[in-house]
DNA sequence: CAGTCTCTTGCACACTGTTCCAGATGCCCG
DNA sequence: CGGGCATCTGGAACAGTGTGCAAGAGACTG
């Protein structure tokens, strides 16, 4: 913000905001009061702008909701994969895209909305995408392989949503459940 | 409007409105235009009817598509149950749950929003939880197949909710992915 | 200095769910 | 027969929502 901007708030008045500064508040908005908190007026307000600004930045809700998913898609960077066997290589990774969906359970619901869910899993999806390979499957196989895979994830991510509390003590069910779509996916030596 | 109302429940009862005609028309919104097009004001409209007449019958949005939903899970009459091992009966009951789901995307989309997905498939449910009885298992066991099933089911629906296109695709792939699950929590002798 | 581009804003529109209050309408009881 | 009362009905209004419009202030460019 180069001008002094002492004067009082009015049209033409620089706030010095940008995309950047936008996103991160309505972030930080879904996070703390869901999806619903979300609102543009809320935001501008949080920002102290007016609402239209808010427009002109980032053009609509929707837009400005997919950016929030793409910038939480990136913070959930490139976590460890565990494991020697195949297996367990792609059950970490599995865990891992649901672990990172329910620990931000407001932006799982929020991407989930407009339907930006597969956005939002892509890094770890292109992981997932990498073992199964390593694992010696390829074409078909492969792809019903990720799909399986990520279908089951998937409804254990929304249920763990709709009810956190028990989503933990179902950890143990999804690593089970999860291994055993994986297994019947892999070749023999695998075990 | 004269009275004609010779079947009136209760005394001052004038035109014919009740709660059962509301919800039918609610359940042809939505499935005509999707849950956004469910709004009091054109389902008022649709009915000839002021708008605080439908609250007055049926108390609030929330109350009405909770009614909604148990309409859709009454006609979602009992389906046979096909295959003699357990564990095609048991995918059988899981299918049915799924095309149940995926035929009815506007219903479904609709019970999830309001966290009534477990209501919609209740009576499928319980045909599962039999089932799983008949195969054998008890007590804990019972429960987390039941659960391992219903979670990978789930998935299968949230996903085919947002694509319907491909959900037909992924017939054989749940199929397979269904089997490998039940498979996993049946004892041995099943095959 | 004039011109133009980049922001910023208040206001307004068409919606939404919901509540209030003023009425109608029909049954029961005196 | 007539009041009383419970059962319905609906118009208006309130607090929200996302979004479009046109005007304005500031900063950069010639």
């Amino acid at each position: 913000m180069p001008a002094a901007a002492a004067t009082a708030s009015g049209p033409g008045r620089r706030a010095g905001l940008d995309p950047d500064e936008v996103v991160a508040a309505a972030l930080a908005l879904v996070e703390a009061g869901g999806p619903e908190a979300l609102t543009m007026r809320k935001l501008a307000a949080e920002l102290g702008v007016g609402t239209t600004t808010i427009y002109w930045h980032v053009g609509s809700r929707e837009e400005l909701i997919a950016a929030v998913v793409r910038r939480r898609s990136e913070q959930q960077a490139a976590t460890p994969i565990r494991g020697a066997t195949p297996i367990d290589r792609i059950a970490s990774v599995a865990t891992h895209i649901m672990r990172g969906a329910l620990d931000h359970p407001q932006v799982t619901t929020l991407a989930y909305q407009v339907g930006a869910l597969s956005e939002l899993e892509q890094p770890l999806e292109e992981a997932l995408v990498a073992e199964i390979a390593a694992a010696g499957l390829r074409g078909r196989a492969a792809a019903d392989a990720l799909r399986a895979i990520l279908l089951t994830v998937a409804g254990f991510i929304v249920v763990g949503l709709e009810d956190p509390a028990t989503a933990k003590a179902d950890a143990r069910l999804f690593d089970r459940t999860i291994r055993a779509v994986i297994a019947d996916r892999l070749p023999e030596e695998a075990s």
